[in-house]
DNA sequence: TAGATTGTTAATCGATTAACAATC
DNA sequence: TAGATTGTTAATCGATTAACAATC
């Protein structure tokens, strides 16, 4: 693997690759190209070459890329050729639908803990998982060592609580909140607020 | 308003100042700086400078910009100083959160029909809104006019979906299934994989 | 072998930043 | 007026694309 620095923009299409490869691997296809990958995920072939060769030689000319084998290799690169422990904050109505949600299966993740502030819903279950009280965020992550955390709590408690998480050695936030949020440099966040998505279309419209 | 084309990037960064700057309005502020709103947000003075001239000059020198008046110019040229109707088509958890989120309030956007194909869900309620019968979605989207889908229906599902939207009239899908979907250049796609999203971000764990 | 496709280089294209005159 | 901050230009930086030798 490649020393230098990758670029994020980079790192932020592997996952596509991943996904679409994942996909390909679940219909039985063993091989593929730049190009027809490329068609899948919508991103040009030269860019696929590019961004995989900055990892090493993973392709033979003449036949393209093995499935198995890219996958394992991104899996690596990405850190998901292992399971991830993620803690929930907030278990309002997206709360619930990420605690059911079967899609972090062979993806590298599965929720661990779920926190609530809500004295009514603490001590209740979703799915097999007790709603943990707010307050044990900072004692309960760090005790269990969690590094990865989605928040969907309100925007007003979003800041406040991310604090806390980082606090407790949280590094990578996945944020529903629809709401900036401010952190050190070595901690990493993702934004996921459906009105901002839509928001960016309908300039096209 | 700019008659050259404006590059999709800068697009992207407009719902992310219009919803700090709406967040500075709740809290009563009446006036901010490229500076200090790059702080919020976290992008540079000189970028949020250069964005927001790409569509006039909205500021003042020597005092920076009225809040209300810069949250009426972003909002009429992300054309979201009106009401979209959409469509959510999957009535699963996610679909279920979608359709109770509160966060489409004041953001430009309401939910105005629900579709599955489960016959033991048609029928049923999520709010005030009847689960319609996926069989109806193209008459439906029709009649109704409407632009805008969210897709939370199963992954494998997703692209027999998306077309029959598109044939229905939809220009922007906010999908939530995990897979890249294949659409014609008029039509804008967001995604939201929370996996996806994760992925990104253990590379620097 | 002939055809296909990689990995990589160089050229192009686009985005960001720094700096400052204009001006509120 | 003096200080602050915009809008914009030019310079820098970074990303994408095109092209092709290498080689399976």
């Amino acid at each position: 693997m490649n020393a230098e620095k990758i670029p994020d923009i980079i790192i932020g299409r592997l996952p596509v690759y991943l996904r679409a490869l994942q996909r390909m691997a679940d219909n039985g296809v063993k091989t593929t190209s730049s190009q027809e990958l490329g068609e899948h995920v919508g991103i040009s072939a030269a860019q696929i070459r590019k961004d995989i060769s900055q990892f090493g030689e993973f392709g033979k000319q003449g036949t393209g890329y093995s499935i198995g084998y890219l996958l394992d290799k991104l899996r690596e690169i990405l850190k998901v050729d292992r399971i991830w422990d993620v803690a929930l904050i907030g278990a309002g109505d997206m709360g619930h639908a990420l605690a059911n949600y079967q899609g972090f299966q062979n993806r590298g993740f599965r929720i661990v803990a779920i926190f609530d502030n809500n004295k009514e819903k603490i001590g209740n279950k979703i799915g097999e998982f007790v709603i943990s009280d707010a307050e044990k965020i900072v004692e309960g992550i760090k005790a269990a060592n969690i590094k990865i955390a989605m928040l969907t709590v309100p925007a007003p408690a979003a800041q406040s609580v991310a604090d806390k998480l980082i606090q407790a050695g949280v590094r990578a936030i996945l944020n529903y909140a629809p709401i900036s949020l401010n952190v050190p440099n070595n901690v990493k966040v993702q934004y996921i607020d459906p009105a901002t998505h839509l928001q960016r279309m309908t300039y096209y419209l």
